[in-house]
DNA sequence: ATTGATATGTTATAATATAACATTTATTGT
DNA sequence: ACAATAAATGTTATATTATAACATATCAAT
């Protein structure tokens, strides 16, 4: 048997995204309280607008939604909200675009595996210990122990293709 | 059989790093050479530069690093030498570090598997066919076609895990 | 030599992120 | 309830990473 999950699918383009984004926040709530962590009304806020865009969001972007009709609020107020919410594993930064997407599966190991579509910017999150076995097994073979991993994939989702892109 | 290789391996600390340094300037050169392309002196410094280091260099380090004692270059010269160079697969960026190493093989597919030791900042690259197979092969369940990817591995090489690090 | 293509220089600015310190809000012990 | 403490947020400034746009120089081939 192999734990390998499939954290966040592709989302099928009619899917109803108000669901996913209840979900994860209840997830990100109940865990915070079972944590004694303060799921604040800033961090929320964040959370629920990395959730409620299908694509990776920028942190400027997020910064810019913020504003309560007042004026701005300032970057440390985001990377502060999003370095919370990355440590307790509810959110990930896709290094490879300098953004950040809501996590599945907050109980799960830290590090996913990410699937970027590069005609809808659509992402997948796998957990798959297979992959994460194998690479583990051939760093150690160069006596490299594996703390953390970044493994971000770029290609094209089955939407996509079928769109000829 | 399978195709996996060792790009560049960790470096023992004793080694002698003006050979890699040598090697890869006549890879390239002679790979520039073949496909009809200028390794010009602009390049071949900044290339310099990134293989003279045995971490990952930073844009604006080796900007710093080619005053002609005259005055200091601006970005788009190293940004643009830097493009240059990882388009031509002589120099890989690490997303993770916002940094570039000098890869070992510039014959190969462009994008290895790093791993990334967080003790010394010493890089290797892999370019582990049974590691693409298998993301290839995991990323097929789900519909997607894998173009590009990024593999960046941190962890400890065995010397920094004999210093007890 | 002239022309067209390629590469580099230069100036300005965009995009991403953190440091440092002030203020506010929550929590805890009394 | 109140003070003391801890945690979170606000605020200002600045660091770091990267690109746009246009001018000039160099190279390559006729």
């Amino acid at each position: 048997m192999s734990n390998s999950y499939i954290l966040s699918p592709f989302k099928s383009s009619s899917h109803t995204h108000a669901h996913c984004l209840g979900s994860a926040l209840s997830k990100a709530e109940s865990t915070c309280a079972e944590r004694g962590l303060r799921l604040t009304r800033l961090r929320r806020r964040v959370l629920e607008l990395v959730w409620g865009s299908h694509e990776p969001v920028k942190a400027y972007d997020i910064l810019d939604s913020l504003h309560d009709n007042s004026r701005r609020a300032a970057p440390p107020t985001v990377y502060r909200a999003l370095d919370f919410l990355r440590q307790e594993g509810f959110v990930h930064k896709i290094e490879s675009l300098n953004a950040y997407v809501g996590c599945g599966e907050p109980g799960h190991s830290n590090a996913g595996q990410f699937l970027i579509c590069s005609g809808c910017s659509a992402v997948a999150e796998l957990d798959d210990v297979d992959i994460i076995n194998m690479i583990a097994s051939k760093a150690r073979q160069l006596g490299f122990v594996v703390q953390d991993h970044t493994i971000e994939v770029q290609g094209l989702c089955a939407e996509c293709q079928e769109k000829g892109l």
